[in-house]
Parts: structure tokens; sequence; C-alpha cells
DNA sequence: GGCAAAATAGCACGATCGTTCTATTTTCGC
DNA sequence: GCGAAAATAGAACGATCGTGCTATTTTGCC
């Protein structure tokens, strides 16, 4: 309920102290490699065979740090998550409460997708791949998500609690439909190679602010009205 | 430029007279096997074993069809397209020019993701799985998407042009932003399994009508202005 | 009804996959 | 620096993949 994007794992206490054992340094470097591989060939493109021979390790070696293909993907899932909200979520918590923090999410996702549209999004291509395949993968892919959809819910919710927003205004269709200019964004720039794409999804943004924003002008923030799409 | 969806290939003149030659007619069966397959696991998730199987054949029996993999897979993608056709595009040119015809286009485009909630859709499963994969089979997929975002571009413009939209409406903007709405309606209902996505889809193109179309109702036509989400 | 041609089956190949088992090497506290 | 423990390597497994080759069956025309 509280406005922290919750880490999905409680895991390690952060023993970012010094020296962290060899074997957790090389996992790392192992998931890092792992993460790039599969925000380019997908989660189920990932080989273990592929990422030994990207890390000058046999398979084996690499194999020994996850146990299982399944528990790697996992790894991966986390890791990507935690850097999605490194990214765009917690910068974000900057920005005041209300439109200027939705103004903030929606920029830095907008931002890290015109990156990924060279290297590939797992939250996007994780969806299609796991759509109808049950199992932990999957669970944890979508409640990575939803943790995180939840977070711009919540963003928009406080919006309209500061009057940024009409009183009539539906604060999840609102938080769906930013969802789907980012998801178009991704599709029509990654895969259909279209430029004009990631103007759309601004001046989609746009739209979405005057149809549920209150007519008075945005408060005079330091968040830099984007260029608007010049085409 | 012309108001149809280009048949991706001339291939074979339309011989329905009679009896296909047995080869073809089991060809056939292979696809729609392979189209059913290839919706549930992907384009790379069919393979030729599995396909053997289920249409109780032999490996090499199934592969003689097509000669490879990859022509497989393009075949899969033809059939697709044609039946997309058949169901979204003609169906919405009974309606008239204009802003019927688009809604015509959005409800059945919006009919049948709703039917792909359960059997997974080509266009936007393949666009993930190809979409840094370069080759016939991406140039097939990409297409075939191409062409039928154009087809909705043109019933946009046309809508315009009829005077049912703004003179200030922006065709490009409002494609992108319903295929948007179709993108999120995939991802929220066949992924999160949240059933309350078609609603917001629907409303979702709601808003769309209300920013770019003519104040005046809509004319008075036979397409049923949908229950439009009573959530 | 025989016969060429088409359709299908059967088998084997090399490759890659995840995983297991057993060595060997490296780390790190004492 | 010794020695236990952790980290890594190496080889092999069964399975599955696409594909090529050669039989065998089936079709369809005369």
């Amino acid at each position: 309920m509280t406005a922290a994007l919750s880490p999905l794992i409680p895991s390690e206490p952060p023993q970012r102290s010094r020296a962290l054992p060899k074997g957790q340094q090389t996992k790392q470097a192992i998931l890092d490699a792992a993460l790039a591989l599969a925000s380019q060939i997908g989660l189920e493109g990932l080989s273990i065979g592929a990422l030994a021979e990207v890390t000058h390790m046999s398979k084996s070696g690499v194999f020994a740090h996850f146990g299982s293909r399944e528990e790697l993907q996992i790894s991966v899932i986390r890791e990507y998550y935690s850097r999605f909200a490194d990214e765009v979520f917690y910068p974000a918590l900057q920005q005041p409460r209300g439109l200027p923090r939705v103004r903030a999410l929606f920029d830095n996702w907008m931002q890290r997708v015109a990156v990924e549209i060279q290297s590939g999004c797992i939250f996007i291509s994780g969806a299609v791949e796991f759509d109808d395949r049950p199992g932990p993968v999957r669970d944890a892919l979508a409640s990575s998500v939803q943790a995180w959809l939840a977070a711009l819910y919540r963003a928009v919710v406080q919006a309209k609690q500061e009057g940024h927003l009409l009183p009539t205004a539906d604060e999840e269709q609102m938080a769906f439909e930013i969802h789907a200019l980012i998801l178009a964004l991704h599709y029509e720039a990654r895969f259909l190679q279209n430029p004009r794409s990631v103007g759309r999804a601004h001046r989609g943004f746009d739209n979405i602010l005057a149809r549920y924003g209150q007519a008075e002008p945005a408060p005079p923030l330091s968040t830099p009205s984007h260029p608007s799409s010049k085409e």
C-alpha cells in the first residue's frame, strides 16, 4: 500500500561493505551477461552454452551457480526488475506527489524503452514467451510487472488526490492507457522500425493528460515539458 | 493506395472448383495444425516433430510439404494473415466509409483479440520473437502487419475526409493510439489475466473518439455502440 | 488395371540443449 | 602455507531439433 516498489526478494542484506566472495562476484558477472543475452534473444533463447561462451567459462561452471535453467531465468528477471526500479521508479520519487511524479515515471519509462528499442525489454518479450506457460518463471515475471504497474497506478491515484486530475478521472483507465502507449512504442519502434514512434508515444501521453488533467496549466515544475514530438 | 488489403502473395489462382489433389489437401490440414500450434507456443516454438505428432504423420512427411522450417513459418504467417483479413478487415468494408468503418475495424479487431486471449496472436508474439532476427520470416511478418496497419490508417484518413473527425485530427496519431489499446489488451488480458482489460480497451477507444471525433453525435448507425465497459 | 509420379514413411546424421557426475583448481580462514 | 571448502572444468548422458537420403506406399491418369 505504501509508495515503495516492493523488493521482490528480501535476499541477502546489502553487504556491499567490501570484497564479496569470489563466487558471488563471478555470479554477478554471469548475471550481467545473462541479462544482456536475454534482452536480445529472450528468456527462452537464453542458453547456458551461449552464456558459458560469452563469459569464458565452462557450461558446468555457469550451471553450478544457479542449479537449473529456471533458476537462472528467475535470477535474470529479478536483476532486470531491480535495474528497472532503480532507473525508472526510484528517481521519480524525487518529484512531488501528484502529476509531476506521474510525469517523471512516464518520462523515465519512455527513456528506458527508447534504449530498449535496441536491446529489448524482458517484461514485454517475457510476457509473450510465458503467457501460456505456467510455472515459477512466469510467476516471477508476472509479479514483477504487477508490482511496477501497481506503483504507476498508485502515483496516478495520488495525482487525483492532490487535485491534479479531474474528479471524474478513472485512475485505472489512465494507467491502462499509459501502459498501452509504452507497448505500442516498443512494438512499432523495435519491430516495425518506425522512427516516429517515440514522438507518437509522447503525444499520446499529452493527450491522456489533456483528458484526465485539470484544465489549469500544470504546476510550474522542473520536469522539462518534453519537446512534444517535432515528428 | 486503394482500400483493399493487399493479398501478400498472388500465389495460385482460386482453383476452389473441386477436388484439389491429395497433396494440397493434407498440406492444408498440416497448415491448420501448424497455425494452432504456432498461436499457442509461438512461431519459434513450432517444431516439425510436434507437428508430425499432431497430424499423425512422419516428420519427413510433414517436412516434404514445405522444404524447410522457415518456409513452414512463412506459410503459417500467410495463413494467419489471410484469416485475419477475412475476419477483421473485409467484413468492415460493409460499413460506409468514415467513422462507421473505423468503428467496425476496431470492433472486429477487439473481437478477434478477445478470442486470442486464449489462443495467442501471431502478429504480437512473432514481433517479439523476430524483432532482432532479420530474414525472410521477419520480413513476411512485418509486411503483413504493415499491410494491416496501413489499412487501418487509410480508414482513419477516410473518416477525416468524410468530416467525421476534427480537421485538426492527426490520423497517424489516432491509428497509433488504437493499435496501442489492442496491444495493451493482449498483454494485460493474456499475460496478466486481468479480466477488466476488455472494458479498458473499449473505453480507451471511446476516449480516442471523444478526442478526434466531431462533437456531433456519431451518425445513427447499425454498429451497436459497444456496452462501454460496465466493469 | 497397370504405371509413372506424387506423397509419405523410415532411418540416420550432426548439432545443441539441460543436466549429472567426477576431477581439478582456486579461494580463504586459520 | 596448510587444508578444508568452494569454485570451476571436463566429459558424458539422453532428448530434441532440422534436414537429407532412400524405401515404400498411395494417388491419379491412360
